[in-house]
DNA sequence: ATGCTAACCTGCGCGC
DNA sequence: TGCGCGCAGGTTAGCA
């Protein structure tokens, strides 16, 4: 799935075709997402979306009445499609719009979700996510209180959607290369200072994908259907046995969490 | 409270 | 060609 920088790029794609047109009729094709597409996104239909915004990983959009919440997964995306256009057999959401077109989920794996909150703050998905990654009050001050008396490995704990938002499985090893910081550490005794390269290199390395319009991945395709996206270029992600690009060690695989992590045993301590 | 595991799905590339 | 296996960008519930 799209990491952030992918649903940044989705959500700047998919905005100006989407903002202020009224939905004339949601079509659900497959209800059985992440979870049930609720009955009652049918509330939708008649209002017009008067914004849409990204909040950690979940795309939002915003009517009177409420709003509408969805989160891509693993292999979700959405796209601007004309009305006419026959529906794929991973296309299990269309929200159709009064400019002719739709806005349409594709989600093989099914690990996405769309739903429909009367009150988005009050969400129990969204009540208890941590700070956006690209906001002052995410500091190193913030993720050294936070950390303390931890014993969690850093790179799970930055990927901890309680403790800060949005940094998925790439950009995790990404940065945990560029702050020279060893994932297995321990969160609770890594010091400021080093807390201080670590946010620095969360920020700049989702800042830089974010740039370059998401990276590209298997399943990704941008809001207008195109796949021209060029790739951010990873270091170490995806690069088992490759030379590190600064000490030529070759990188190692590790799995923490049930997950993939890439980092250079020399440059990473 | 914290940390760990299983679970939800489909598709793809690999070795045999 | 075909088959079985392992792996894949996320996140939550439930348990110790």
């Amino acid at each position: 799935m799209p990491e952030l920088p992918e649903v940044e790029t989705t959500l700047r794609g998919v905005s100006p075709h989407v903002k202020g047109q009224k939905v004339i009729a949601v079509c659900v094709r497959q209800p059985r997402l992440r979870w049930p597409v609720p009955d009652d996104l049918q509330m939708l239909q008649g209002e017009v979306i008067e914004s849409l915004q990204r909040r950690a990983k979940y795309l939002l959009l915003n009517t009177k009445k409420g709003t509408v919440i969805i989160h891509l997964g693993m292999s979700g995306s959405l796209r601007i499609c004309a009305q006419e256009t026959e529906p794929g057999k991973h296309d299990h959401v269309d929200i159709v719009l009064d400019n002719s077109k739709l806005l349409r989920l594709c989600d093989p794996r099914r690990f996405g979700s769309v739903l429909w909150a009367q009150n988005v703050n009050k969400h129990p998905l969204l009540r208890n996510l941590g700070p956006e990654p690209l906001s002052e009050v995410f500091s190193a001050n913030y993720l050294y209180e936070k950390s303390r008396n931890r014993k969690v490995n850093i790179k799970s704990f930055i990927m901890n959607a309680q403790v800060v938002v949005g940094v998925g499985n790439i950009y995790a090893s990404e940065s945990l290369y560029m702050a020279g910081i060893n994932p297995k550490n321990l969160a609770g005794r890594i010091s400021l200072k080093r807390y201080e390269k670590l946010v620095f290199s969360i920020k700049t390395v989702l800042s830089l994908a974010i740039e370059q319009g998401g990276t590209t991945l298997r399943d990704f395709v941008s809001a207008d259907g195109q796949t021209g996206y060029f790739q951010l270029k990873l270091s170490v992600y995806g690069r088992t046995g490759e030379a590190c690009p600064k000490c030529q060690t070759p990188i190692k695989q590790i799995t923490q969490g049930q997950r993939s992590t890439y980092y250079c045993t020399v440059c990473q301590k």
